[in-house]
DNA sequence: ACGATGTATCGACAAATGTCAATGTGATGT
DNA sequence: ACATCACATTGACATTTGTCGATACATCGT
């Protein structure tokens, strides 16, 4: 019986906000919203696709653009507010950058809508 | 064998697109994403949450207003935006409308971010 | 050093979004 | 009929967002 005893009357051993489970104050309902604010655009949908599809689980900047039909700075910028929200993050190799997904930042925002 | 058996090579039985499982093409990517701009407000999270709480599993417009701090236009806004995207739906009586939560419309945006 | 290449940032702009006051609409009660 | 109450719609406004061209930054070859 160590602190995990201790944890809120609603849900012990809680992680994250969820919808479902009960009323979401003001700050933890912002903070979700911004979550979803990043899956809320088509080109971060397909990046997050192209992503989970790519065998080596990560896509070079540069392999975006066409795809994506989106000028190199925006796509940049998507990939930055990805990034931000945690659900990807980038890794640079000489001139290049790789990107990769963070599933369990993605499995987070599922819990969240979760029954 | 009937029709099922022609189903996509990629995934058989499909019902809706899903992020992680196939690259999304423009249209699936830009359905799939005016789903979560629905969630990807806080005052509309709190709205979903609310009616998640509920007992009866239902809200009155009017109890909506004073708890999300927000005028009843601004609700009846969010509530329609909710509404347009299937996550909610109104039910008239007298002079009151009800709304319940549409669970099974969110376990559909769940189940487009599973692994 | 220097030019070439991949990526990020900046500046600008149109479009979309959240908000409220004012008004419209529909139902209730007197 | 008419006033009242609950909710929806409209109009206006400030803020945010997605986009691109221009430019800065970083790395690699030569």
């Amino acid at each position: 019986m160590g602190k995990q005893a201790v944890a809120t009357k609603t849900r012990p051993t809680e992680c994250c906000a969820s919808v479902l489970a009960a009323p979401l104050d003001s700050v933890a309902a912002a903070e979700l919203a911004s979550g979803f604010s990043a899956l809320a655009d088509p080109v971060r949908l397909r990046v997050l696709s192209m992503l989970a599809a790519s065998p080596e689980g990560e896509v070079c900047v540069c392999d975006f653009v066409e795809p994506l039909a989106r000028s190199q700075p925006t796509v940049s910028h998507h990939l930055k507010i990805l990034s931000e929200a945690g659900l990807v993050q980038g890794d640079r190799r000489g001139k290049w950058v790789w990107y990769s997904l963070n599933r369990s930042r993605l499995a987070e925002l599922r819990a969240a809508i979760d029954s």
